[in-house]
DNA sequence: TGTTTTTATTCCTAGTTAGTACTAAATTAG
DNA sequence: CTAATTTAGTACTAACTAGGAATAAAAACA
């Protein structure tokens, strides 16, 4: 195998695929932000609306996990939702290190219409792809997470 | 084609390929970003470096072209870039709009040593892909990103 | 030539991000 | 049962992010 020097290292082979990546997440990152645009929600806070739709409220820990915002800053989207009256802190009934994040009736109502709004708006573009094509792009996807496991 | 209703949300058929999306991004970035562990440089940082490596300046445009950094990103990076005397501002000759970006010595002498540590380390988890799967997934990935354009 | 528009960058604001230190509460261990 | 450890959330810092307003220079136009 090759060493990689200063000359050789922008012409790996890899660099194609690394660039490909980047590109496809990127453009539908902003795809799916502009979704947002208009709602007065910014894609963090509506990743937690969407997180805590269909739920009796979740802890901060929960939160975290399934949308990968780490706590320390999850305090401050709570903290703006709350201000928003979208979702309320509630504490917990037998661990009180726990604080149990809730949908207030007006963040309730933003679920209810924005959920399926954004999942609609997504819809209209992933299904160009066919099945098969979904299901191949899915086995390529998880062969690349797994190179990085 | 049926109606996306609260209910149904969440089990549309491209969620998982959307979700897949995000975690394979995610886990490259992760990987990625622990490479500039310990060389005191972030992410964007250091592909500010990687871009103006082998050129003779580029200008706020062009590096914000290639990095996809937003201008108003771009100014503090670079600032930031600057206190650490990596990188300088140069006035252009002949548009005095622009201002050239160039590495200073040092800047060149951490891209010399740092840019092939990165992509050796990079390549090392890449090339865990044969050439037939780097091509596969390759198309794949042009596939979804032409989805969102 | 003088005016309008476009282009390049900076400044400002609001928000997200990770990481570390801190407080309080729960669990575990001795 | 008390002490040590772990867990949950907050506070704080530094940096990145997008977007819009402001400024200055260049280009287009009339």
């Amino acid at each position: 195998m090759a060493e990689i020097t200063r000359d050789n290292a922008g012409k790996q082979a890899f660099l194609p695929l690394m660039r490909e990546l980047v590109r496809a997440y990127q453009a539908f990152s902003l795809y799916d932000a502009a979704g947002y645009q208009g709602i007065n929600l910014t894609p963090a806070q509506a990743d937690v609306i969407f997180t805590l739709g269909n739920t009796q409220g979740l802890s901060f820990k929960q939160i975290g996990e399934q949308t990968l915002i780490t706590k320390g800053t999850l305090t401050g989207v709570i903290d703006r939702l709350e201000a928003k009256y979208l979702v309320k802190r509630v504490s917990h009934d037998s661990d009180r290190r726990c604080t149990l994040v809730k949908l207030t009736p007006a963040g309730e109502a933003v679920f209810a219409t924005q959920f399926p709004r954004q999942v609609a708006y997504l819809k209209q573009r992933f299904d160009k792809l066919g099945k098969k094509e979904r299901k191949e792009a899915i086995a390529v996807l998880k062969k690349l997470r797994a190179l990085f496991e």
